[in-house]
DNA sequence: GCTTGACCTGGAGTGTGCTCCAGGTCGCAC
DNA sequence: GTGCGACCTGGAGCACACTCCAGGTCAAGC
C-alpha cells in the first residue's frame, strides 16, 4: 500500500494542506496515520475517500452532511441503507440544482438575444442599406 | 405604473426586506423612490430588475460582478456590447457548472449502485434461495 | 553540527452574503 | 391621542468554509 506525504496528498486530492488538516480536525478524515516525527501519512484509501469528499463538496453538500456521511461510513454493514438514502437524497438535490440552473440559463440566454437584437438594430440605423440583409 | 411597498416587493421578488436594503446600500439597486415618510417605493421596472438580479445570483454570479453589470446598465446604449459580453461569459460559466455537476453526479450514482449491490448481496446471504432471482 | 524545508499545533483572521438589532418615525384605526 | 404595525437608519453579528499565522519540531543534506 503506497503512502503519501501531506504535500503529495494535497496535490493528488486538490485540497490544500490546510484544508486536509481542517477536515481531520472536524472529523471528516479519521484514522490518518503518523510517522515517527508526527507527520501525517496518507494511504490510497485515504486518497479515495478524499475523492469522494471532493465529489460531495463540489456538488454542494454542506460540511455538516458530509460529516454525517463519514460517521455512517465508520459504522459497519448496518449503515449501508442509511448511506444509500443519504446519497440518493443528495443525487436528487443535484438533479434539482441542474434543472434550476438550466431554467435560469434560459432567462439569461433570452436577455443575451435581446441585447444582440438591440445591437443589430443599432447597426442598421448607422448603415441603413444593411437593414434588408436580415 | 403600479408601485409596491418594501413588504410587497420582498414577497414578489423573493428577496428579504433586509436584502433589498443591502442591495440598495451597495449599489445594486439605484434610484429607488421614497414616499413622504421616507419609505421605499418600488415600481414594476424595479421588480423586473430584481428578477434579473435573482437570476444572476442563483446562477452563481458573485455580487461584485452583478455590481459591474448594474453599472453598465446605468450607462447608455454604448454599454450594450459590454453587457452582452458579460452575460455571454456568465452563460458559458453556467454551462460549465452544469457539465461539472453532471460529471460529479455520475460518480455519486456509481456509488449509489455499489451500495445497492452490497445491500442486495447481503439480502441474498440471509435468504440463499433468493440468490438466483436476479 | 548547522541549515533548510516540510511539516506540526492551537488559534485567530478572512471573504462572502446576508441577517439582526436598537432606537426612532410615520400614518392609520380606534 | 394612543396604540399598532410597517418601515427607517447605521452598524454589529453571523454562518460557512476555509486560510493564515506564530512559534516550534524533525530528518536529511552539506
Amino acid at each position: 500500500m503506497t503512502s503519501y506525504s501531506p504535500g503529495e496528498t494535497a496535490e493528488k486530492s486538490g485540497f490544500s494542506i490546510d484544508t486536509l488538516r481542517y477536515y481531520e480536525k472536524i472529523g471528516l478524515l479519521s484514522g490518518i496515520a503518523r510517522d515517527t516525527a508526527g507527520r501525517r501519512v496518507f494511504t490510497d484509501s485515504d486518497i479515495a475517500w478524499l475523492e469522494m469528499l471532493r465529489c460531495l463538496r463540489e456538488t454542494g453538500m454542506p460540511i455538516a452532511e458530509m460529516l454525517r456521511f463519514s460517521e455512517l461510513t465508520r459504522g459497519g454493514t448496518e449503515t449501508y441503507t442509511a448511506r444509500l438514502e443519504l446519497l440518493r437524497a443528495h443525487d436528487r438535490r443535484v438533479e434539482d440544482e441542474i434543472a434550476r440552473l438550466r431554467e435560469q440559463q434560459r432567462h439569461i440566454q433570452f436577455k443575451i438575444d435581446r441585447y444582440a437584437d438591440l445591437l443589430n438594430t443599432e447597426k442598421s440605423c448607422l448603415s441603413p442599406r444593411a437593414a434588408n440583409t436580415t
